[in-house]
DNA sequence: CATATTACTTTGACAGACATAGTAATATGC
DNA sequence: GCATATTACTATGTCTGTCAAAGTAATATG
């Protein structure tokens, strides 16, 4: 239920998150909040605050647009469009993902091996 | 010379780099600070500030252990050892890490391809 | 003896994630 | 009709990790 995955290691991502999700059409904030737990296999619960905060961070910087949908008389909804900045900002930063991965790969496993079973080196 | 890679992106991370250099034997706050840097291959740069705030921290959650070198008369230097919790908080950050690494990559990389050269769908 | 390098420390700023709380509309059950 | 749950968005303030900046101090180098 609670996400497995410990909030430092989601920071930075976020952003990237929500522009691929827009990447795949427009949306908003409730329906992306649903999608990003299920992409998740309900392993991380991207917090509403946190949300809602990256649009407008998203917005400021002319990555997405938004626009009220239709429903005006009730549930109203306010959907996000992806610019073509954002599509630069969301290749950049999956470049930079991909990229970071390798580096705190080597950072994070690199070294000793993993003494756990220690079975090996019969001599 | 400065960092490619994004603090957002290291955030959450420096605890279990330096955990996994001390894995390897006991060291002191620079020589950690140049292991980093060279592991890296120079792409990310861990500054002095977090190393130390980072020690501080680890310290006090009993992960690692320090006492000054030798070296009284000259270039002091406090060596850190990791403890046995220190070791398993590693195992767990790395655990983590991995899991984290899958679910990102589902969130970042996942629905639609890249389109950069779209070059198919004819009529 | 000035400068660079090694080596550690402290203070304060900043940004992103989130807790909390609130608004408001629709749907559901009694 | 009314209480409750769910959908959907917003605003305020807190916390934490990273880092800039500045300082101390010793050794080495020219």
């Amino acid at each position: 239920m609670s996400p497995t995955i410990s909030t430092d290691l989601i920071r930075g991502h976020t952003t990237t998150i929500i522009l691929n999700i827009l990447r795949q059409g427009d949306s908003y904030g409730y329906e992306i909040y649903k999608k990003i737990l299920a992409l998740s296999g309900n392993q991380y619960e991207l917090k509403e605050a946190t949300l809602y905060t990256a649009f407008r961070r998203l917005e400021k910087e002319a990555c997405i647009e938004s626009y009220w949908g239709d429903e005006t008389q009730g549930g109203r909804r306010k959907y996000y469009r992806i610019t073509a900045k954002g599509k630069e900002r969301y290749q950049h930063s999956k470049r930079e993902w991909n990229f970071a991965k390798e580096i705190l790969d080597r950072l994070i496993q690199g070294g000793l091996e993993d003494e756990e079973g220690s079975k090996s080196t019969g001599s």
